[in-house]
DNA sequence: TGAATAGTGTCTATAAGACAATATCGT
DNA sequence: ACGATATTGTCTTATAGACACTATTCA
């Protein structure tokens, strides 16, 4: 119940008309805004330009305004201000919710900061643009940084990194920032708990895609059966059969409906033109599509 | 990322080093508790002592307690004091966890409150006392508050309720206040905004036990399997086959295993004496225990 | 004895996954 | 022609759900 001391003893009611009677806590949003380039599942992150954690990698967020917004208007305010989809309507496309609420006294060393962190899907975006006060801004991959990591592909997995020479490719994050070191290496653990956020939000960016027609979020208005079959093996970080995929993905209603078209180019290495597919307007798969299990899953 | 507008200018790193510079956000818990009574859905209300919404039903609830204690705590303690367990270890076999966070500025009318809600399953409590500042507490009928209330069991739905006397049950709250009017009526909406958290709540709940082995958190440490099968009956507000309902707990590895015994005395209207389990070790369940289908549901 | 429940068996429809086959397109 | 991909077909196995049947216990 909220506000639910007012009135009790005359130290409560104050407290509740007059909250800086209290000692005050600090609400953030932080956003895990996740995105596939060239096939490889990235999270967005920016480099902090002051105290504390200065100059480590954190997830983008801000302050929540009080009494001007809601929750889910600061996560949309901030995440437009950090990936410069401010101009366009291009936030229509971005899928954004909210995956929980991290309050541990501690989190933050100044004070006791709440904060609410936010989940996001975006189709591939331009290069991050260092917004507000952050030292630099970067798309990286989330291998770097998952616990679960995507181990090799089973089977049929190589050849679709793109092909630079010939190890496991490690793209280098994209930053406005020339000199800033690459996240990912020895030195480089997230501010706060903010790789704890990210592995929940890996977490249910897993799950969702399972039970929700979500994994079109990361694609365009229109797709291949393929590219999203892509999208699964990327957040997923296993390969899956190409022919189950596509009869399961069709017989599900309202996941995907044909436009009638066909790709206007073939795969990047032969094959027929694929046909064409936007998103249905399904909320949920039914049936499901089951990741497939791991082996040390959980019973 | 949290404080990030620190040393940007000089405003600002004030702002993240004095947040009362800021207008203050107030950041509560309230908690969503479900339990079963004579295998009906039960949630705990509180009746407000004070303003605003004086003499409402709402969620019970607090502030959190800055610097002291994380949200998971606040929650925990919470319920401790709305639900008399504070004494004994009895919170151990409560499952509680969070549900969501509610920031809409306009929410609470006296100041911009983030309440972060929590959800928990509750084996059958004793009747509720009103802790704290609340006017009163009552265990009351989910069905009440559902817009999405369980239509009358498809078959074999009936004399599960208890009898008294003929027409559909509706128990009256059990209440300290005996002169609480009994939520539920035309005049009762929750207070601020905890109708839509106790909706999530139910949402949430109903999934839950899709997939996880928390429905067993509503009975005690023995049970069986008819009466783990009015668990789902009670949450999900529908009636399931006894025969494949049985099966098909046992077959899923990990969700209950055998105590050897069974149960003293039949069920109240005859029938053999039931095999007594207790929850296995399993965390999640595969496979699922998907819900029957709705005739109107979501596609 | 009758009613109700516990537990098991059987059968059917559906879905998942392995594998195969054919067609199409770039190089 | 070769290699890769798109799409469809077939077969096997697992699972969900409907229904039936036996055994047990209270009234």
């Amino acid at each position: 119940m909220d506000g639910r001391h007012a009135g009790h003893t005359e130290a409560e009611f104050l407290a509740a008309y007059d909250p800086r009677a209290f000692d005050p806590i600090a609400v953030t949003v932080d956003i895990v805004v996740l995105t596939l380039r060239q096939e490889v599942l990235h999270v967005l992150l920016v480099r902090r330009g002051g105290q504390p954690f200065e100059g480590r990698w954190a997830l983008p967020g801000g302050f929540v305004q009080a009494g001007r917004e809601s929750l889910a208007e600061a996560a949309a305010r901030e995440l437009a201000e950090e990936t410069g989809l401010r101009d366009a309507g291009g936030l229509d496309r971005v899928h954004l919710e909210q995956l929980g609420s991290y309050g541990h006294p501690d989190r933050d060393p100044r004070m006791h900061v709440v904060s609410v962190a936010y989940l996001a899907f975006a189709p591939d975006l331009p290069d991050a643009t260092a917004g507000g006060d952050a030292a630099g801004a970067a798309w990286v991959p989330v291998e770097r940084f998952d616990p679960d990591a995507a181990r090799p592909r089973p089977h049929a997995g190589d050849g679709r990194n793109g092909a630079h020479g010939g190890g496991p490719v490690r793209p280098s994050p994209v930053t406005t920032d020339p000199d800033a070191n690459a996240p990912g290496s020895e030195d480089d653990a997230l501010a706060f708990d903010h790789a704890t956020i990210l592995a929940d939000g890996l977490d249910r960016a897993r799950a969702k895609i399972e039970y929700t027609p979500l994994a079109t979020a990361f694609l365009g208005e229109e797709f291949t059966v393929g590219q999203l079959r892509g999208v699964y093996e990327a957040v997923w970080g296993r390969s899956l059969h190409a022919g189950n995929f596509h009869r399961k993905v069709l017989s599900v209603p309202g996941f995907v409906e044909s436009t009638g078209g066909t790709a206007s180019r073939p795969g990047a290495r032969g094959g027929p033109r694929a046909r064409l597919y936007r998103a249905g307007d399904a909320r949920l798969l039914h049936p499901a599509l089951l990741r497939p299990e791991r082996e040390d899953d959980v019973r």
